[in-house]
RNA sequence: GGCGCGUUGGUCAAGCGGUUAAGACACGGCCCUUUCACGGCUGUAACAUGGGUUCGAUUCCCGUACGCGUCACCA
């Protein structure tokens, strides 16, 4: 069986990287049918912003990852919560001293800042860490505020095995007397995770890897209390690249880089989950990039993650996006796409059409009001730029004779739909000796004032109506007269 | 600085001793076309480096360089 955990700590938003830990961390549960358990990590408690709890469960709802057991769901591991398992890790700790691998401190912070302005290198001194159990004791009744340290060992090495990067050894002599349980009597992760991992029955520790190097004091930890160690599979790290093109861990300072800031610019939550899925994984024998939640179930293994850091590209997950919108059922995406729409569009504006329009042509939903700006309302042109050299057209003369035909033909028309004028206006093309392109292109011109739109010239006149049509022609009559 | 990890085109990446070194994004060209987009075709572009091991190294080993991570009463 199966069992993984996503454990957060509440900082008040999901940054992507932690969405992909909890992603693979959920997807080596469910491809084996198991357990996701997702925990919260509270124990800075000078930390807590609120509602953040609420975003890692709202995220990780829509996003489709959902937990077996942990907050509102319950277990029987419970509670889920690490501040309300308080007492448990005092327990432990307490245990683990009487097992001779941790033991009380009763430094003071300012001789451990003092301790490391002397030699920042140098680490604790393990002051405390032969105390007598007199002192201990006396301290202890004295009500000398304490922390509890692990008890490293001062030689040889320790070595674990990760799924993703092999084996990894550390000298014994690297390893600090790291602080378990902290003087405000609640543990540090350092020790946190491993008593709920084990208490949880987490049988896969699914991480970044800037803990590559810190697991075998965890290790050690298990060793201690005599547990099974858990498989551990360290992921490779999201980078962002910087304006001088090199690349660091992501963060805030490469763009939007949270679950909900990228839902605000306009990204489907699949389309960032497919995206990220891809990011330091990649399927084996399957050729293709398009995946949901399900098949990704399906599929993923752990040999499909890589050991190298994988830069996040805005540019890919801009396509991916574009392949999801497209993909999207006419309803869905009108929509989607209502709360992003800040525009006033006029009665007369045929606005499902128009959207529809830009629905194959936008990356992001944050776009659609930009690229529907001139449908509203005529943007300022140039009348050079009805002249195209494509089409054609070099003359003002001739874009005159079009555009007067044009709104002859236009004027006694009734149904104003595309195929209707479509049809309407083609056969311009032998009557005035011009390409079908020559004479779209100077309505189009008109119609939009842009050299580039989505939809052609009769498309843009469904949308806007027939008296603005009208008006617009007229309009660039006037300006190349 | 110590320790650890990593290094295939600009980016994501396949490869797991013998390949014309896949594919995707981005970029260029062509086609399609009422502009754009979509779609189709196509092009440019990579094994960090020096030693080994081997009949043969992108692939295995060692060194070097570079990059990243980590050395908290944060997680």
């Amino acid at each position: 069986m199966t069992v993984t955990r996503f454990a957060p700590s509440p900082t008040g938003y999901m940054h992507i990287g932690n969405l992909r830990t909890a992603l693979y961390a959920y997807l080596i549960a469910k491809h084996d049918g198991g357990t996701f358990i997702l925990r919260i990590e509270d124990t800075d408690r000078e930390r807590l912003v609120d509602g953040a709890v609420d975003v890692i469960k709202d995220t990780l709802k829509t996003t489709g990852l959902l937990w077996d057991e942990g907050p509102d769901v319950g277990g029987e591991h419970g509670p889920y919560i690490q501040s309300d398992r308080k007492p448990i890790y005092m327990e432990y700790a307490k245990k683990l001293v009487s097992l001779g691998a941790a033991y009380y401190c009763f430094c003071t912070k300012e001789r451990l800042e003092q301790l490391h302005e002397e030699d920042a290198t140098g680490g604790y001194d393990r002051h405390c860490r032969n105390l007598s159990a007199e002192e201990v004791e006396k301290n202890l009744a004295a009500g000398i505020p304490f922390v509890i340290r692990q008890k490293m060992p001062l030689t040889g090495t320790t070595t674990y095995t990760d799924a993703v990067f092999g084996e990894i050894s550390m000298n014994n002599e690297e390893l600090q007397d790291q602080i378990l349980m902290k003087a405000d009597g609640y543990p540090t992760y350092n020790f946190a995770h491993v008593v709920d991992d084990y208490l949880m029955k987490v049988t896969h520790v699914v991480r970044g890897s800037e803990y590559l190097t810190s697991t075998p004091k965890y290790a050690l930890l298990y060793d201690a209390f005599g547990w099974e160690r858990p498989t551990y599979v360290h992921l490779p790290l999201l980078m962002g690249k910087n304006e001088d093109g090199s690349v660091s861990k992501l963060s805030k300072r490469h763009g939007a880089v949270s679950f909900q800031d990228l839902v605000n610019d306009g990204f489907l939550p699949e389309t960032i989950v497919n995206y990220i899925a891809l990011l330091g994984w990649c399927p084996k024998e399957v050729q293709k990039e398009i995946f949901d939640l399900s098949e990704l179930k399906d599929i993923f293994t752990l040999d499909g993650i890589s050991k190298s850091p994988a830069v996040f590209d805005f540019e890919k997950l801009l396509w991916f996006n574009g392949e999801y919108l497209r993909a999207l059922s006419e309803e869905r995406f009108l929509e989607i796409s209502a709360p992003f729409i800040q525009s006033e569009i006029p009665e007369t504006v045929k606005k499902e059409k128009m959207l529809l329009l830009l629905k194959s042509r936008i990356a992001k939903l944050s776009e659609l009001d930009e690229k529907m700006a001139f449908f509203l309302a005529l943007p300022e042109y140039e009348k050079e730029l009805f002249l195209n050299k494509k089409n054609k057209i070099s003359e003002f003369e001739t874009v005159k004779t079009v555009l007067c035909a044009a709104k002859d033909i236009l004027l006694d028309l009734d149904a104003f739909d595309n195929d209707t004028l479509f049809a309407a206006l083609a056969p311009l093309n032998e009557q005035l000796g011009l390409k079908t392109g020559a004479i779209m292109w100077c309505i189009r011109i008109a119609v939009s004032g842009l050299s580039a739109t989505p939809g052609g010239a009769t498309e843009i006149m469904e949308v806007i109506g027939k008296a603005e049509t009208l008006a617009r022609i007229t309009a660039a009559l006037e300006k190349i007269a």
